[in-house]
DNA sequence: AAATGTTGATTGGTATCCAATCTTGTGATT
DNA sequence: AATCACAAGATTGGATACCAATCAACATTT
């Protein structure tokens, strides 16, 4: 064992696995795919705070054994999307207001930080992509496509880290998006979205002019402004089973890599419509389908008024 | 069943779990404790990048199912303290210097960011408490406790991060200086600490003066002094199994005599030139005497955890 | 009616088995 | 002899069945 060439199985590659590993953090497939899956469903608000991830009903709704489901939860969990407890099982996180203000602050302290190194490495190449993504959201906004604009408000902060060109910090931040689009579904959201599209293009403005600090401050301020028009208090009413939840996302082949941004579903058999692309919760009540054997029993769980 | 307060199952608990959820990501037992031992062995340096975490090995070592160890596996991954490659296993994650720079600027940033956030709102207790970590860093130095020294300055970060009283920050932070801690497997880390030293001091000096601009410009260039100091082509040779390596850490057994982390000896081989020198892993003062119990029950003040 | 067992359901975990894939070693061919 | 191809072994990813612990709801008793 002291041979050093042979000393142990010792796994060395010079640098191509290892390119391939920096682009993702890819591992296995099944449970990564859940993961992702389920992870959309969330953030699409399909799968609500408080909502029960039960293993069994995941592993018939997917297809997989129990096992596969339970990794895809731990990571889950890991990302903050989904709380285990012993013994009780998973349920999709719901953040209390005082963890919903620390996601927001580490989201701002961690576009605070990317400003300070933009505002010193940015060229004008990426100078000009920043400001054609906010003409681009300014479109939208004046022609009243108001999904669009929402969409675009978004992605002008994933757009910003992403210029950072650090794989490392994207990841991150992504989680941190993730964790705040999960806020969505507890709060209501009612801002002026002028506002804050003026906040991203001074951004841009102060940054590129050298005023690192009054950049970081306007970012803190509009993300303490999306937080003030947050009311937590509201209660959330899971409006359709996971099965349910989760079936646009199950075309066909549990293959499919990820499913894109806009769950579009051209060919939806069953009605089921309205289900496209929704960001904000406001669902078809559904009526119950008398074929879900355990419906009658699982489905009641205390939840009060 | 129709009735809307009994929709459909949701868990809900006021308050009280979130808190100790926020306090404790915990989830089950066995995968969690498998993921932390293996996290601390990878941070102390007794399993080196590139190293195989075989499932069924890992599964004798700690006497668990192979499913276990994967859960375990697949948290390390998504810490990036592991590589899964798929159908050939997992690998103590070999980052490249990319990667390491990645890392390392993800960390600036953070910190730059931090540092926005106290300049406005640290009281003056929280500036007391950095400048006594400080305080207590050069004493350390003074003494010649190089060890002590070195832990401190690490910690220093950690105590920065902490006044943030943000705990979804923390963790970020805290992660990222778990892989920062995986690189020095890789680098030799040869910098002047007495720098490094004042750079903390002077940080804590330019922010309390309300000079935002200059400490996260000092920030900036005390960490690629730190990557600097760095370099990444050294080779790693495992020299302990994965089971000698994590015999320290396991239950009650601990025969600290026999596994001190740099057992090899200098006897740096004459042939080699000097090209690709793989010096023998002078690991910097973590080397803590293996006292029996001290380093069986993890002694997780000593770093980040 | 309140307190207290009892039972069912769900999770955490193990063992075993199987398929797919990667590695390796041997053998055939040029 | 060197190289290529193929087969055997090993390892991972996953499925299934099973057991223990725990929690929740129900039923019983005082």
């Amino acid at each position: 064992m002291s041979r050093p060439d042979k000393a142990y199985p010792c796994h060395e590659e010079p640098a191509d696995h290892v390119v391939e590993m920096a682009e993702n953090r890819v591992l296995s497939s099944r449970s990564q795919t859940i993961a992702d899956t389920l992870t959309r469903a969330i953030i699409d608000h399909r799968l609500v705070p408080g909502c029960k991830l039960g293993e069994r009903e995941l592993s018939e709704i997917f297809n997989v054994s129990r096992i596969v489901v339970r990794q895809a939860l731990i990571r889950l969990a890991d990302d903050g999307l989904a709380q285990i407890e012993r013994n009780r099982g998973a349920f999709v996180a719901k953040p209390s207001m005082q963890e919903a203000m620390e996601i927001y602050d580490a989201l701002t302290l961690v576009e605070q930080g990317v400003a300070a190194q933009l505002s010193d490495r940015l060229g004008p190449a990426g100078w000009a992509e920043l400001r054609h993504h906010v003409e681009r959201q300014r479109q939208a906004v004046a022609a009243g496509n108001h999904a669009l604009a929402d969409v675009l408000g978004q992605e002008f902060h994933t757009v910003f880290v992403r210029l950072s060109r650090n794989k490392v910090m994207q990841e991150i931040h992504a989680q941190l998006v993730r964790r705040t689009t999960l806020l969505r579904s507890l709060i209501t959201a009612d801002f002026d979205y002028c506002n804050l599209l003026d906040d991203h293009s001074r951004v841009v403005d102060l940054l590129e002019k050298g005023r690192l600090k009054q950049a970081m401050d306007l970012i803190d301020t509009h993300h303490r402004a999306v937080v003030r028009g947050y009311i937590m208090d509201r209660e959330v009413f899971p409006e359709m089973t996971p099965a349910e939840a989760l079936a646009p996302y199950l075309d066909g082949k549990t293959d499919g890599a990820t499913v894109p941004v806009a769950p579009r579903k051209p060919a939806n058999p069953s009605g089921n419509g309205g289900s496209t692309a929704h960001v904000h919760v406001h669902l078809p009540k559904i009526n119950r389908a008398p074929t879900s054997r355990a419906s009658t029993k699982k489905t009641n769980r205390g939840l009060p008024s």
